[in-house]
DNA sequence: GCCAACGTTGGC
DNA sequence: GCCAACGTTGGC
């Protein structure tokens, strides 16, 4: 077939969202850095989405948690999946799990691209005014992980909201 | 800075 | 395997 296919006839493109907090890298680092590897996630859920599920070309909102104002800032796409998280070998780091080996690495993370910036942030408080995202699992009561998937609705919506060019 | 909700640890 | 204590996340 003509045209490549970018992406397995099997599995469309998913859509997840990664909090950071800006203090610790934030959005201008990224636009500056175009890509980077996604390390430090350190809860089981999001680790097994980072090794299982997440894959080369998915789609990714960046959030910015802790920050002011909490929002969403641009897209990313993913340009590398699930691989050992570096951090977790390094004696020393905030990062470093003992009980991990290369043989058998406990961490994971994944490598993303910079896409766009939106043209305005999304807000949290704009998130939690559509109705259609009130099941976002980023709006859930307690809801925390850093690593959480999004549907291909609420990513529409989002991308609408931001103002983004492109809607792949 | 507060604190609710979660996740992890470790004694039993 | 239970569960209390502790540590962390992250919105407010």
């Amino acid at each position: 077939m003509p045209g490549k296919p970018t992406q397995d006839k099997k599995r469309p493109r998913r859509y997840w969202l990664l909090k950071s907090e800006p203090e610790s890298y934030g959005w201008q680092q990224f636009e500056k850095d175009r890509r980077t590897f996604w390390s430090g996630v350190r809860n089981y859920q999001a680790r097994n989405l980072l090794r299982d599920e997440i894959k080369e070309g998915d789609g990714v909102l960046f959030y910015h948690s802790n920050a002011d104002p909490i929002a969403v800032v641009g897209i990313a796409k993913v340009v590398r999946e699930g691989y050992p998280d570096h951090t977790q070998f390094e004696a020393g780091s905030d990062y470093f799990d003992a009980a991990a080996t290369p043989g058998a690495p406990r961490w994971f993370m994944v490598d993303i691209e910079c896409v766009q910036r939106f043209a305005a942030p999304v807000t949290r408080e704009q998130l939690k005014a559509v109705p259609e995202l009130g099941e976002m699992v980023l709006l859930q009561r307690g809801s925390r992980l850093s690593v959480q998937p999004v549907t291909a609705m609420e990513w529409r919506t989002i991308l609408r909201l931001g103002g983004a060019k492109e809607s792949w």
